[in-house]
DNA sequence: CTAGCTTTTTGTCAGATTGACAAAAATGGG
DNA sequence: CCCATTTTTGTCAATCTGACAAAAAGCTAG
């Protein structure tokens, strides 16, 4: 934000999702098919340029989130993630994008009929693996949103945007098996977040499932953020972590 | 991401630092004042618009580092910080500035006869208090690095960055504390330092300060990351997260 | 050269937290 | 009414934290 008489060099820029929920106790993401060049027919995050030049970059990913994934956007956490803007990832020019990461408490199927007909979810593994190729630099932004939902998990309440209105510990469980990669012991579990003042409340009810005990129904509470956090166990650091 | 064969607006992209720093124990950030309208004469972050279409955003945050402050690029850390751009902020037209945050390890007076002639150490507490006016929206800005710092000060080793090549513990205690804001009790952050294996690394040789017992000389290992991490005691947590 | 001051380093201990494993409670189904 | 399943609770050793205290090591003044 220095000086200048010359005239600085302009981008085009752009906004991409990274919204993530959970399916069959399985971390996944929503990806659109690509309907135009470069990458026409390739796998992509949902997003899309500004439509006009007053257009607040939260804004336009609200839009999208609506339009692509059609998603009541009122309920979900919406958080900047990133800026992707090497010069090169996109052949038409320079294309700076914003990544935001959304996280969705279950959805059904896409609807068909809408901007989003062409987009589906798909299990986060196959994407980080390479099984699934992405578009542009997109693979790196889902990296970079998967690990960041991991440290969320740790630090504040985000694992109760996966799930519904109402839950059990056990779906809370499942959340973080699911999104960490690991098995928890469900007793230390269960006294960690019950210990953590405003993390959950109780809903009232119970869920019969089945079979077994019926289980307590939870909401989230009104603490956001976790102290002390939840902590990770060690085993499944990234590798510079460890 | 979509489609469009209509033209999406054009913006213009900057980038910002927030530079912090210890400086006689307490956190200061490095402050220009602006040279031209709008805002000439108001302190602002270091920063600028990219130089040609080709630059690469941390390529232009290093060239601004190098021309504003004065530092050498190699030895920094340097981090993307977020996305400021809403429409509005900047009077010239839709301009996006992506912040980015650098932790030095003390430095002298910035040196005359660069760009960095006009930057200056300021305390940082005299930017959130609001006493000192920034251009734009750079208060924010400054506000969320800081804030960053602090919980990067718990998870990574970026403290040693405030530090010089070497450092005595007493050292690395007193920059969490003017992070923080808080005072540590000895005894606890010692115990804590010394058993996070990689954290800090014996440095060999003493350092005798005027007075008092000699304190033991260490540098940063290998270890980035803190498992467990340092804690925060709970009383200078920001509002929302008590 | 020694007493006193300052700063660093180490001891200690009660209370809280974690990790691991086990057992009890509640429900539906045969 | 016994069994399988799932949820919820007990327990206990090991570890970590918070608080306070004391020892160690150098410098300076007299």
């Amino acid at each position: 934000m220095t000086d200048e008489q010359w005239t600085p060099p302009v981008v085009l820029l752009a906004v991409d999702l990274v919204i993530l929920t959970l399916r069959e106790s399985r971390l996944q993401i929503l990806l659109v098919e690509r309907g135009i060049e470069p990458y026409k027919g390739a796998l992509a995050l949902p997003g899309g340029f500004l439509q006009h030049p007053e257009e607040s970059l939260t804004a336009a990913a609200h839009r999208e989130l609506s339009e692509e994934a059609d998603m009541d956007v009122a309920t979900l956490t919406l958080e900047h993630l990133g800026v992707y803007g090497d010069p090169g990832r996109d052949p038409r020019g320079r294309v700076v994008s914003v990544a935001f990461l959304a996280i969705a408490p279950w959805l059904p199927e896409p609807t068909a009929g809408t901007d989003a007909a062409n987009a589906e979810w798909q299990e986060i593994d196959r994407v980080l693996s390479g099984e699934l190729e992405l578009a542009f630099d997109h693979r790196r932004i889902v990296a970079d949103g998967v690990e960041r939902a991991r440290v969320k998990l740790e630090h504040s309440a985000l694992a109760t945007a996966f799930c519904g209105p109402t839950f059990t510990i056990t779906d809370l469980q499942e959340v973080y098996e699911a999104v960490w990669g690991i098995r928890l012991d469900p007793r230390n579990f269960y006294r960690k977040v019950q210990k953590t003042d405003g993390f959950i409340v109780a809903a009232g009810s119970e869920r019969k499932s089945a079979t077994g005990r019926p289980a307590r129904l939870f909401k989230a509470g009104p603490r956001k953020v976790l102290y002390p956090p939840m902590v990770r166990p060690t085993e499944l650091l990234t590798p510079e972590e460890q």
